[in-house]
DNA sequence: TATAGTTGTCTATATCAATAGACAAATTTT
DNA sequence: AAAATTTGTCTATTGATATAGACAACTATA
């Protein structure tokens, strides 16, 4: 891969640990190191990243911790993770048929709902007026048991009263809405970018601090082009990869 | 804006101004702070963020390094920056007509090139014969003067004979095909991933560290389905947010 | 012209991050 | 059994990060 080997950069305000464990990830994610086959020896390591062992060990150590490594005295240092997830985004993204063959089991577990004024950007979205009421759904999308996604919903709340109580029970974004009678909805539209988790993404996906999440804000509406849902979505960038399929 | 004000994590790798540097960036990506527009003052942004002034003072010291922020002593500190270049992604997926209506030029500068052996990941991608000698171009994306993707691209050595110098001559990838015959092609497949910029990244795209770069992995076919183009190209995550459209 | 509000600079202190070296403990190889 | 390899633990030192407080310099406003 390119510049595997490429130096590290120092007094950036990302520790050097944190740009190792990073890179070890990467690495991992890129099939250079096999699963379960020994990591290289911290000696090696440090020298590979021109570094001291011991900061090599803090990046181990996070890992470790991550459940992604785990070093056995004596023997070596070894990779326990598995793949990542590839999430396919397009005009029929669904989160569970989504990730089908992948899992085989998967939901969304609703964490909090409230009904609050719809913001400038939820109105835009939704095409209702600014202040208007719409329901918020926090949620965490859960693959064999890992968190894999994090999202805010909104609903306007006019058309869609209850509908968190539709997605306690089901579980089911597709599920909820069809109560409401629509049986199909499409992507209009979705937008991507990057930045490092906060707090509470954080917490709700089982992350280290420092960790990247990949976010999607994205429309859905019906066949008749009428938006129904807007969303933003934050996904693990170490457990997840988004796969652009047909729109 | 979702959790504008939660907060912000202690040893973790990231040290906090560059956390709060990553916060103060999203903020006016995300339009809360209108450009010209002051920021809150100093004292303020530590209480929101829970931390000491003089950390926050680090934090601006860097975005007015990266030309983001402007103090004035006495005024305030004023917001510099555009708003982020939004890049289309679908089937025809070109570079210069993506941006057009955002900025005034664009082109790609070809900064170096090479022969090599084929890797798994490229020969598979092509479909050709793993180690069979394919072209490698290391190019970067400019739009008004700056920088705004940085990618490697491969092609089958054999059908694509000089495809740097037409890259160089022409600076358009569009445009060096069309010298082989290839009046039209589509983008076949894209995935998406996240990561911290590496030294390559952070001095092409003059970034500061730690800065978030988004990833894509492209195939480029021919309308016959004939895989052309290998391609990972990397954008910066506080300047650029990737737009799926129609694939 | 005061006064309040804001950024700039300085000193001091505590903790985290990184380097350095030495040796223990466990495992594999010779 | 001995040697080599690898991870684990300890001490010590240096520089970066973060907090705290005080005051200077500058700007806008009452």
């Amino acid at each position: 891969m390119v510049g595997l080997a490429s130096s590290i950069e120092r007094r950036n305000g990302v520790s050097l640990w944190r740009q190792i464990a990073d890179r070890i990830l990467q690495a991992i994610a890129n099939g250079d190191f096999a699963e379960n086959a020994a990591l290289p020896p911290e000696i090696a390591l440090a020298e590979r990243y021109g570094v001291n062992r011991h900061t090599v060990r803090s990046a181990i150590a996070a890992l470790t911790q991550e459940g992604v490594l785990k070093a056995e005295q004596g023997r070596g240092t070894f990779v326990m993770s598995r793949k990542r997830l590839s999430y396919p985004i397009g005009a029929r993204t669904r989160f569970s048929t989504g990730l089908q063959g992948q899992t085989s089991e998967r939901h969304i577990a609703l964490l909090s709902s409230s009904t609050e004024p719809a913001s400038r950007r939820v109105a835009e979205a939704l095409d209702i007026a600014r202040g208007a009421a719409v329901i918020r759904l926090e949620t965490r999308g859960e693959a064999d048991g890992h968190a894999v996604s994090r999202a805010t919903t909104w609903f306007d709340a006019k058309r869609f009263a209850g509908i968190e109580t539709a997605m306690a029970e089901t579980g089911s974004i597709t599920a909820s809405l069809k109560r409401f009678g629509i049986n199909d909805y499409l992507r209009h539209s979705t937008v991507l970018s990057a930045r490092h988790a906060d707090a509470d993404d954080l917490a709700a996906l089982d992350l280290q601090p420092g960790a990247i999440v990949l976010v999607t804000i994205a429309v859905n509406v019906t066949l008749d082009g009428e938006p129904i849902q807007f969303a933003e979505s934050r996904f693990p960038a170490e457990r997840v990869e988004l796969k652009l399929s047909a729109l």
